[in-house]
DNA sequence: GCGATCAGGT
DNA sequence: CACACCTGATCGC
């Protein structure tokens, strides 16, 4: 959490990120992305009059961010008041006080700061001096290094105070894994996963609004899979992410949010509930104790409603297999679901991961916690963690009922078709160039509207200019956003070139900003094997495969890290860049001097054992006795 | 009824 | 441990 008030010393009549309190008096107001944190009291009552009263009063950020701002209704009073910036772009900006008529002059630069899309960071020169605010921001090494504006005469400008983000300001995180490392981390864990069968599916655990765009657009990319959220209509006007995103839950890789699953009981409203696995640590009586609120023949005696919080903690509920689908009665007309997703649940941000198989897709998407299953061939019914997807602000709007919409849940794969076990790849290669996003406004999916899971690359917008697209999304910071930047040609033909040397596995990242056709110049049929036979293509996924084998146990989910988190787990995992590794130097980060680097056959078994939720010895994490 | 704030949760 | 949220309770307007 940030705790910049607002104000910067040497331009206090300013506010960047902070809109209560004394910000409230600000002539301007600065933006650098679209995170709840960092809009405190941006649409409070109190700066809505402000607004209204006095009209010089602006809010600056980049384009993206008021893309992304204004697709909130919440918001929708900014729209005539919002100054959008283009990155890179020195902007004079006069800040006058509305009483006393007093002017001072401010030219602001916006540098992207690769924390989600159109993060910034603001540098300010003025009278008072040249102060950088960086916002939250996400660079990698030598990034800083090639934006021009931080610089003049060739060496860096002289910079009074840079207003910083700390967040990982500690020699523990010495050695942070750059956003390519990552990508590629999970991108084979994906894929090794949901190339098993059509069944096996991924939930990526995304807990903030924005800023899991590059994994969901690079793996969708990779994999042929567009990744399905719940909403997409902040990003109708940046193709580029868009076309790797669906709402289509017939996918294997789902962002979506995931119901909270107190609702479960208190929505199918039971007589009585019998708990059928206690968890370690307590009591059937204790349990009881907390399901006999949410049945009817407790409430006929009890006020309505109580919270379900620590029904969460019964991580297993046996539930009789016959029962099933009258518990989970599905209220849209769709077909019943035999199939089932064999789950794997990605936590990007904490990347704590557990694999879930199982024979009944309904259980799965309606338990309490992925904790262990029973020993028998019972199908337990096992839960999962919320899922936090993009813009929280409109969902009140939507008006499908949560419950139904929650029920069919991310997992519901094969519902579309009941005999239809195979997900219609070729739905995935038939791709129109447009990139309308008429009806976008009604969450279809992007493949409804005509994109497909097609992967587009991100150069195949360069050019048109009639949307914004993610080149200038700061998420994009590395590999491919290197072009998606909107930087210019020279950093980019700079960065390229070293990716291409070291020439990694991440290719499609670098084809994405080097060569613009290249999607069409591959061979669909290529793609389509890629997919549809992925264990020839991935010839080394073929040994994994038979290293992970049927029913894994559902163990303590482990903590392997990916972003910016970088939990004790996963530095002891050593995720830093092999020298020989897939990783490109464009990556490069510090190494640690006395860290091993692992190689990457170990990685890829740590991967395993991860997705099968099999405990990794490495170092020991306190868990909870 | 709305908001701000806090505590607690993931 | 931090992030970026979310939910629920309480209080003030």
């Amino acid at each position: 959490m940030s705790s910049f008030e607002g104000q910067m010393a040497e331009y206090p009549t300013i506010s960047i990120d902070r809109f209560d309190r004394e910000n409230l008096k600000a002539r301007a107001y600065f933006l650098s992305h679209c995170h709840k944190d960092h809009m405190k009291g941006l649409r409070a009552p109190t700066l809505k009059r402000r607004l209204e009263c006095s009209l010089k009063v602006y809010l600056y950020c980049s384009p993206v961010t008021k893309e992304l701002l204004l697709t909130s209704p919440k918001y929708k009073f900014w729209e005539k008041r919002i100054i959008s910036i283009e990155i890179e772009t020195p902007t004079q900006i006069s800040l006058v006080d509305e009483a006393s008529g007093e002017k001072e002059e401010i030219v602001v630069t916006l540098l992207p700061a690769g924390h989600c899309p159109g993060s910034v960071m603001f540098l300010f020169q003025g009278n008072n001096g040249t102060v950088l605010y960086t916002g939250d921001f996400r660079l990698a090494k030598g990034e800083a290094a090639r934006m021009e504006l931080l610089h003049s005469g060739g060496r860096v400008k002289d910079i009074q105070s840079v207003y910083l983000d700390t967040t990982f300001c500690d020699p523990r995180f010495y050695q942070i894994p750059s956003r390519g490392e990552c990508l590629s981390g999970i991108l084979e864990l994906v894929r090794s996963w949901i190339t098993r069968s059509p069944y096996h599916v991924v939930w990526l655990n995304c807990k903030a609004a924005y800023g899991y765009e590059y994994l969901f657009t690079n793996l969708s990319e990779e994999l042929g899979v567009q990744i399905h959220v719940d909403k997409l209509d902040m990003f109708r006007n940046m193709p580029d992410i868009l076309h790797h995103l669906t709402t289509d839950r017939s996918t294997q890789i789902h962002a979506c949010r995931h119901p909270k699953i107190k609702d479960f009981l208190s929505y199918i409203c039971p007589v009585n509930a019998y708990p059928n696995v206690i968890p370690l640590g307590t009591t059937k009586d204790k349990v009881i104790e907390i399901l006999q609120p949410l049945c009817r023949s407790f409430q006929s005696t009890e006020p309505k409603y109580k919270p379900l919080g620590k029904l969460k903690r019964a991580r297993t509920i046996h539930v009789d297999s016959e029962e099933e689908d009258e518990l989970f009665d599905d209220p849209l007309p769709v077909p019943l679901r035999h199939k089932v997703p064999y789950q794997l649940i990605l936590h990007p941000e904490v990347f704590s991961m557990t694999t879930i198989s199982q024979n009944q897709p309904e259980k799965l998407r309606q338990s309490t916690g992925c904790f262990k299953t029973e020993s028998t061939q019972n199908s337990p019914l096992t839960n999962f963690i919320d899922c936090e997807e993009s813009n929280s602000e409109s969902e009140e709007e939507l008006e499908i009922p949560s419950s139904v919409q929650e029920d069919l849940g991310p997992v519901t794969l094969p519902q579309q078709k009941v005999d239809v076990d195979v997900p219609q790849w070729e739905v995935f290669f038939k791709r129109k160039d447009d990139t309308t996003d008429e009806g976008l406004e009604n969450f279809p999916s992007s493949t409804e509207t005509g994109g497909s899971q097609s992967p587009k690359l991100f150069s195949d917008s360069d050019g048109e200019s009639t949307h914004i697209s993610s080149q200038n999304s700061s998420q994009s910071t590395h590999i491919t956003e290197q072009g998606s930047q909107g930087w210019d040609s020279q950093s980019d033909t700079v960065l390229l070139s070293s990716q291409e040397k070291n020439g990694g596995d991440i290719t499609s990242l670098n084809k994405g900003a080097y060569r613009p056709k290249t999607k069409e110049s591959i061979p669909t049929s290529q793609m389509e094997q890629n997919v549809l036979c992925p264990k020839d293509t991935y010839s080394d996924l073929k040994s994994r495969d038979s290293e992970i084998t049927t029913v894994p146990n559902i163990g303590e989910p482990t903590t392997l890290s990916c972003g910016k988190h970088i939990p004790e787990k996963n530095r002891s995992l050593n995720f830093s860049t092999h020298s020989d590794s897939q990783s490109s130097s464009d990556f490069e980060i510090p190494s640690t001097p006395e860290a091993e680097l692992p190689k990457r056959e170990h990685l890829q078994y740590l991967y395993e054992k991860l997705a099968t939720g099999e405990n990794i010895i490495v170092e020991r994490k306190n868990v909870h006795s």
